[in-house]
DNA sequence: TAATCTGTTCAATTTAAATTGAACACAATG
DNA sequence: CATTGTGTTCAATTTAAATTGAACAGATTA
């Protein structure tokens, strides 16, 4: 197959619009949802050069964004016989896709949030906090901390129901 | 006050950046998480001009900034006897922080989310897909949409516990 | 009425992030 | 060995988003 242009259906199109929307609501690059859209309705297993034509985008791009998936396993490699690029697919278990983004993109940030908040501890015994406001507040943090890492384990188990 | 140099002491910087780090995660520009760091840590009501002067940035980011936070709740505005000032307070009940950002900042999304399902559901009526791999897909995507409308609710719950 | 105060808006600018594409590394093949 | 195939890296570029600051609107005061 040559570079030649290759228009997306209709269908691939709002499917990759969906994933190119969700892409941007988790902080990821508008390519990574454009890549694991196309795969996620694909009928077959695709290597990146098909992706890249079929997508138009750059090598580097295609590149980046497939490893960026592969760093949370919502795509998965396939061996295929006699050829010997990389085919992909979309992972098809939520939970899987949902753990592994919360394991690599959202956990790092809770745990950078915790050392900050030690910090603020320790920083606030050197304060004169006559009226006790500080104290407050700090508390209140502390608890809202809290709560935020109750969440996390929560949401993982309700979306990974069965699949 | 004049719109002289005001540093932040360390207490306050690291507030500041813990919030930054948020308004990050949230996708929200970091002059919100400025803005709503300073307010939090702060022990009495603060104006346009006293957080413009703190944080050393423009009056445009610092009006548009107390608007993005006012519009999910995250901010109050308070009366100060005797100025005709808007004076403002950070929020201190999560509970109503949480509700307000996902029913403006989220729930929109989930919304267009589904519109753009149904149109995926109709495209797909106009597809030949003898496999069924397609219909396959499609349903999976209503699955995922299914559960992930039941996650946002838990996640209120769990975290608007008691404040 | 004019002068001042407060906050908003928006075109221009700056900044940060994503994307490109050429150079590169490595493996497999002839 | 040289050549081809495959994928990665990264400096330069492009793009999108945030920020700035001047102009503006409305409200208050003199």
């Amino acid at each position: 197959m040559k570079d030649s242009v290759n228009v997306l259906s209709a269908l691939e199109s709002e499917v990759v619009a969906l994933f190119v929307r969700m892409a941007d609501l988790l902080n990821l690059p508008r390519s990574v949802g454009e890549l694991y859209g196309i795969l996620f309705i694909a009928e077959s297993p695709m290597c990146l050069d098909d992706l890249r034509i079929k997508l138009n985008i750059s090598k580097g791009s295609t590149s980046q964004g497939l490893k960026i998936l592969r760093s949370f396993g919502a795509i998965r490699v396939v061996y295929v016989p006699g050829d010997r690029k990389d085919f992909y697919v979309a992972e098809s278990s939520l939970r899987k896709i949902a753990s592994g983004f919360a394991n690599e993109q959202i956990q790092p940030h809770l745990e950078s949030g915790s050392d900050r908040l030690e910090r603020i501890q320790e920083l606030l015994k050197e304060e004169v906090d006559v009226s006790g406001t500080l104290h407050e507040r700090v508390e209140r943090l502390e608890n809202w901390q809290k709560r935020a890492n109750q969440v996390l384990p929560v949401v993982l188990k309700l979306i990974g129901g069965k699949g």
